[in-house]
DNA sequence: TTTTTACTTTAGAATTATTATAAACTAGAA
DNA sequence: TTCTAGTTTATAATAATTCTAAAGTAAAAA
C-alpha cells in the first residue's frame, strides 16, 4: 500500500491526512496479514512503533471514521473491549480464549448445508461464524 | 418449574433462598421459551412483576452465580452490555439489529458441511453460528 | 505569502456498565 | 432464642468509551 492509497483511505473517510491520522492509517493498512485489534492494543503498537503522541480520543475517532467508511470492521469477542478488524470482506473466526487470540477463517472454508429461514418480514444480512478454542 | 426446583436452582448455585433470589430465579426459570436479558432489562422486569425492591448488585450476583453454576449462558452481542440466555443447550441465534433482539435457533436447525480444522495444538470447543437479520 | 476558516488534537471531565466495599440485615444452625 | 455465616444495599471504585472546549493546524481565501 503506498503513501496515495493511504491518503484515499482518510480522504474517503471524511478525515483530513494529519499526523496522527496518517500514522494510524499507515500501521493498519500497510500490511499483508489481517490485523485483529483493540483501541488500547492499538495505542501501544503505535508508541513502539512511531515517535508521534496520541490522545486516546484521537485514536478512537479515526478508528470509529475507518469503521464508518467501511475500511475497518467490528468483530463480537465476549468481553468488555470493542475487537476491530482490518479484514472487511465477509468471513469468519476462530477464537482462543487462552490468548483472547482471533484467526480469520475465509468465508470459503466454510459451506452451510442448513440453516433457518429468517423470521416473518425479516431477511437474513449475513452469517457469522465463531470456533470457539480450547487446548 | 415448581417451588422445590426453584430452589433446587438456587441450592445447586450455593445461593440461599433469600427473598430477592427466589424472586430472580421465578422469573428466569417459570418459563416455557427462553429469555435473552440484559442486567437492566432484568432489573426492569422485576421492578414491573414484584413488590420487592432489588440492589443492581444483587442481581449482578444473582446472575453471575447462575451462570457459574451453567443455569444461565452468555450471548456475544455487538454493544456494550452483557446479554444472558435461559437456554443453556448448545444453540445459535438470529440477532435484529434493529430492536437488538435475539432469537434461538436450536442445534438441529443449522448443519455445517465443511468446516477448517483447528490450528495446531488447539482444538474445536464449539461453533457458534450467529445470523443478522435486516429489514 | 499572509490571513482566515474550518477542522483537529488534546487533556481532562463525563458517562456507562460493571465490580468492590463495608455497614446493616437475615436465614438457618446451635 | 441466640449466634453465625452469609446477604442486601447504598455508595464508591474501576474500566471502556465518549464528550468538551481550549489550543493547534491544514487548506482555502485573499
Ligand atoms: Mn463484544
Ligand atoms: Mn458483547
Ligand atoms: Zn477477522
Ligand atoms: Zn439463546
Amino acid at each position: 500500500m503506498k503513501k496515495e492509497d493511504i491518503l484515499k483511505k482518510l480522504r474517503s473517510s471524511g478525515l483530513r491526512p494529519t499526523k496522527q491520522r496518517v500514522e494510524i492509517a499507515k500501521f493498519l493498512f500497510e500490511r499483508d496479514k489481517t490485523f485483529h485489534f483493540t483501541v488500547e492494543s492499538l495505542e501501544n503498537h503505535l508508541a513502539k512503533k512511531t515517535t508521534c503522541k496520541f490522545a486516546l480520543a484521537t485514536i478512537y475517532n479515526t478508528v470509529h471514521a475507518f469503521k464508518k467508511a467501511g475500511h475497518l470492521s467490528e468483530v463480537d469477542v465476549r468481553g468488555k473491549k470493542t475487537y476491530f478488524d482490518t479484514n472487511i470482506t465477509d468471513h469468519h473466526h476462530f477464537y482462543d480464549n487462552e490468548t483472547s487470540e482471533l484467526i480469520d477463517i475465509d468465508a470459503s472454508e466454510v459451506v452451510i448445508q442448513k440453516i433457518p429461514k429468517a423470521p416473518n418480514g425479516k431477511k437474513i444480512k449475513n452469517v457469522e461464524v465463531f470456533i470457539n478454542l480450547k487446548n
